[in-house]
DNA sequence: AAAAGTTCTTGCAAATTGCAAGCACTAATA
DNA sequence: TATTAGTGCTTGCAATTTGCAAGAACTTTT
């Protein structure tokens, strides 16, 4: 991977700078997706070989791995480690951005925002929580 | 411009989620850069054209805009509209998780990030001074 | 045995990026 | 005044990435 400079900001966006790589992030984290056909139908509607090459990355980069279902050995859960959780304030702040400025935007994710803005909810408790069912016999 | 989804992630994503438009925010508000020759000199090294286009995109989106420069009149001078103001957040964020998990970070931006957290430095009232000077006959 | 589900691959066209050079204009300098 | 330097932007072209469609290899379900 070429770095173009050690600005943090550079390092960072040389991972994730693209229009992918976060919403796979916000899928496991806040929509409870865990496995490929999960991400593949959500409604952006990511191309399976680029779902697989972003998948690819953020394993290498250390930010998700992935376990053979317990339940279905074809099946692939997908878990976010401890830097993958880091980015939550990332992707809290460019949501908070978007919000603001898309008049569109619906009042499900506004909701989201707000509560975890006052502290009512913890996406990352409801995340392990969701993550322990899945990966349950 | 093709929106993916209402999401507030992905229409964030739709407008600066490339490796370079964030790289331009920072260059305006946290290191006292205006100009497209400015841009240009930074350390990552963008080509000239898809300088060019990030900014028309920027400025079509109501990030920025830009003015001819008072002191010489062939130079614009690129700013930032409160829309882009409001970035500011997510880059410090960005720069967050890229200084905890690059090895390499350099110490400055560490210190622009813990001066920011702990209310020491208003990185807008440095660029609004900043900018009123730029913008002096 | 057949059908459906899951991850991943392949082929190909379109779009984007990266690199190098140069253009048109203005400002500063000799 | 003539020359040089600075500034924003364009162009051409090769390399890379993306987007779309189809399907392969495998497992599970019916």
């Amino acid at each position: 991977m070429k770095k173009r400079s050690d600005c943090p900001l550079s390092f960072s966006l040389d991972i994730f700078g693209d229009k992918w790589s976060l919403l796979i992030i916000r899928d496991i984290i806040m929509m409870g997706k865990f496995s490929f056909v999960d991400f593949s139908k959500s409604a952006e509607k990511i191309a399976s070989n680029i779902l697989v090459s972003r998948l690819e990355l953020l394993e290498k980069e250390g930010i998700i791995y992935k376990q053979v279902s317990p339940k279905n050995k074809s099946k692939f859960i997908y878990s976010l480690t401890q830097k993958g959780i880091d980015l939550q304030p990332v992707l809290i702040e460019i949501m908070k951005w978007g919000a603001k400025y898309n008049p569109k935007t619906p009042d499900q994710p506004k909701k989201v925002i707000e509560k975890y803005e006052n502290n009512e909810t913890s996406l990352y408790n409801e995340y392990l929580k969701r993550q322990e069912e899945v990966l349950e016999k």
